[in-house]
DNA sequence: CTGAAAGCGCTTACAG
DNA sequence: CTGAAAGCGCTTACAG
């Protein structure tokens, strides 16, 4: 049942009194036609309603017109940024973005990786994840890849990161300056780059402002909301002092304002709050959140475009995307 | 450039020394074979790390083992999880979802489709839309779909609609057994069926408690914060009195908590406030936000499964999904 | 400019 | 059980 009868360039073709040769080339602008065939392939092309078979173009030409795209979560407020990015950046190029999710998962994103190799996709992009290096490197050698959050060196694989730990420096460095002293950081998940390199930079701007660093002032905020608010609320159930926060993500940023709602503590009279990539919502928390800002859409739609920059074997453009501190409503002078 | 040599399946079968069409059955385990050659067969795939190319499957077998999914914004917080739902329907069936965006506009969301038709899913999922339902009837022609958010009858198309009227009318309803009488209604985009069919829930609601509609209560939230931010703000400006606001979705709500908070109105405690979808954020709102949740994720697994069946022709699962009002902490008595 | 032919990598009746 | 052949719907050297 699945199958209504589709016209082929065969029937386009007959319709029209030509060979199917000319028909294709008419189709794909690839060479010169006498215009009295032009005219009646369109001709014929209107009448039947003649649509060319993607995956038959595909496998003539051997590229599949597809590019693969491995994120994390398809409904991650952060990496969805990123696709829309990239549907921008391959809008009009006849490619289509394939998406599919490893959920953090090393194994899963392999097998993801295998799917998007075996459905033979031009290129590969890959949105962070936590498969290791060498997968990535072996699969490069089957198709370009794209790759974010990470740094490497290899053959028909580009590498575009961000600095993290600049814009954590820059995030502690304001609560600083506004007299902050004890500050707590939600910690992102053990394990992500991500995560270590914002706590780098959460411990330099200590460090350089002459800031004992406190143990107990490092928290595990697990990137997502439960886990801040559930770190919030235990710091206040051992009577940890603080007067500031600064969240690995605004995922976690979330969780603690609510914990502090909870206790009937406010954001900022009595507690500071900053967090980490401003997602679209950030922007309408109460209050509006002040937040270091990773461009998620831009990160997407350059990737892409570096991807089909490889695969054209083109000269890359400039790799480098700035992290900016978004000053909002959440911060300010400690009480 | 791009290709690094793939192994392909008539390699495979000189390897092993056996024909194409053997190796062929011996990977769809589609005939019996001699356990001997299938060994060999096997240890010919390991070696040469054999993986066949689904794009020549899908040609050779008439099928992609692909399923559109038109979507309006991959990054909507609340399609997003209908989009998890038809990957989870999806995963380990051997078909792979392909995501396009329509961003509300009837045309692009035809010439979307029309990208889904021309690569031969073999299925299309439409989640909601402005594209016109003859349009649809006439993909169904070619290919099996599914939509969401509409009643529509024709072979080969299923629709599924969740009853928006009467979850609004439960939210309305809650807030008015609560002790309001003032309520503010701020209406989703026009001309979108779900926008109808919330105020048409708090319509009725209003009339079977006698209270009379005031005109001046029911303002455009446009679905999203901006539109809720603007809404609530021109309603204090021009001193209308309200005590609870019912917002056609969560994101107008969470426009308008923020213009309360600027004006120093308090939730519940001067205004309630409920909204609609129960997307993942409205847990971790200040207050948490009392919702009728839309089964986003559970709406995209059902509509998935339902494809599915539909393609293979057998008989369609129930449709029915619940709306149901989650009170948390955003609405309570009139002061 | 244009057609006949071979090929892309598979599957699947058709014979044995 | 298994192979040779034809076919899926295109593209693209190769000749004219």
């Amino acid at each position: 049942m699945n199958d209504r009868p589709t016209t082929t360039l065969d029937q386009v073709a007959r319709a029209a009194g030509v060979s199917p040769s000319t028909v294709s080339r008419i189709l794909n602008g690839t060479a010169r036609v006498s215009e009295a065939k032009r005219r009646s392939v369109e001709e014929a092309i209107a009448a039947l309603d003649y649509r060319p078979n993607v995956l038959a173009q595909g496998l003539a030409r051997g590229r599949s017109l597809t590019i693969g795209v491995l994120t994390q979560d398809i409904a991650s407020p952060f990496y969805s940024e990123s696709l829309k990015g990239i549907e921008e950046a391959l809008a009009g190029t006849g490619y289509a973005p394939l998406f599919v999710s490893g959920h953090w998962d090393a194994e899963e994103e392999a097998r993801k990786v295998a799917l998007l190799v075996d459905r033979r996709v031009d290129g590969v992009i890959v949105l962070t994840g936590m498969i290791p290096d060498d997968a990535l490197i072996a699969t490069a050698e089957r198709v370009p890849v794209a790759v974010t959050g990470r740094t490497l060196n290899a053959p028909r694989l580009i590498a575009i990161d961000l600095d993290h730990e600049a814009g954590a420096y820059a995030a502690t460095r304001y609560l600083i300056d506004l007299g902050h002293t004890r500050i707590v950081h939600l910690a992102g998940v053990q394990g992500h780059a991500d995560a270590r390199a914002r706590l780098a930079g959460y411990r330099r701007a200590l460090a350089e402002a002459g800031i004992a660093e406190d143990p107990a002032l490092i928290v595990d905020g697990q990137f997502n909301e439960n886990g801040g608010l559930d770190a919030v609320n235990a710091l206040l159930d051992h009577r940890v002092s603080f007067t500031a926060i600064f969240a690995a993500n605004d995922q976690s940023a979330v969780g603690a304002r609510l914990a502090l709602y909870r206790r009937g503590l406010r954001v900022p009279d009595d507690v500071s709050l900053v967090g980490f990539d401003d997602l679209p919502g950030s922007l309408y928390t109460t209050p509006p959140l002040t937040t270091v800002r990773q461009p998620a859409y831009e990160l997407g739609r350059l990737t892409a475009r570096v991807l089909l920059h490889l695969i054209d074997n083109r000269p890359l453009p400039a790799l480098d995307l700035p992290m900016s501190l978004i000053v909002r409503d959440s911060a300010g002078e400690p009480a």
